[in-house]
DNA sequence: CAGGATCCGTTTCGATACTG
DNA sequence: CAGTATCGAAACGGATCCTG
């Protein structure tokens, strides 16, 4: 046994900072919703595969908000909706969003898919495509 | 308002498989500290900064080995203890800590630091460095 | 009727004491 | 010193209620 001399120093890894970000389920299934699914509305967040409880989701929402990574506008149409939408810091997750789908992808290959072997071979044709969408919707709607 | 139709279809999105380890705080903190601080004992896992208490890190060593992201050894001098050490799938896992460290850095910039400075100008460089130490570390030892 | 707050039974978490 | 047992605290799921 023979520890190497690490080359990042001691508390100079800011992973910390993401924690409660990255390092909950529920944060991490709303950024995918928005960002890949392109949804804005509290009732279809409800409607995703993990099924996440209202309580649970207008806690996120709210902790997402004061962390800057979402906003939100009233609904154009429906004054008792609102429009969640990812702010420029949010969008920048998309690049480890991207990340997380190759791993899994790679080591813990479920069943293939032609997106994911999309996304593979044209990955940054897909960041870039999937920020258009979100900008374009912003454009449209703020 | 005016949803824009997704380019991801529905549940093609496998970011669900790896919820259970990137959706958890304490399994990204081990992790962290195995790729990046060299760490490899119970022991060194307990001085991370974020205080992890005994029995979540017994639990999460457990999780992470039965998802195959970690393995472990018998101490080679002390047979009451392990050496815990990534994996493939784990250290595959590099290119996703490094998105989470540029997106800190670049929008929730805390102070300035060079090592930072060093792993956004080479990025590639620093996953190979990385990389190199985890295996010469596994050459030696398993 | 939709968002989301509240209440409550259940599960999970986590700090600490403890064991080998 | 690695790992477990215990037990109070917090998070969660689900139903229900409230408000505009």
């Amino acid at each position: 046994m023979n520890t190497y001399k690490s080359h990042v120093e001691k508390s100079e890894c800011p992973i910390a900072h993401a924690l409660d970000v990255i390092g909950d389920r529920w944060t991490l299934i709303i950024i995918r919703e928005m960002m890949f699914m392109g949804k804005h509305e509290f009732g279809e967040f409800l409607e995703a595969p993990e099924k996440i409880s209202t309580n649970i989701l207008a806690d996120r929402l709210k902790k997402l908000s004061s962390l800057g990574i979402i906003d939100f506008i009233e609904h154009p149409q429906n004054k008792t909706k609102k429009l969640y939408y990812l702010t420029d810091i949010g969008v920048g997750l998309i690049d480890v969003m991207v990340e997380v789908i190759l791993w899994v992808d790679k080591y813990l290959s479920t069943a293939p898919s032609p997106i994911i072997e999309n996304i593979k071979n044209h990955t940054p044709e897909f960041i870039e495509k999937t920020k258009k969408n979100i900008q374009s919707w912003n454009e449209k709607n703020l």
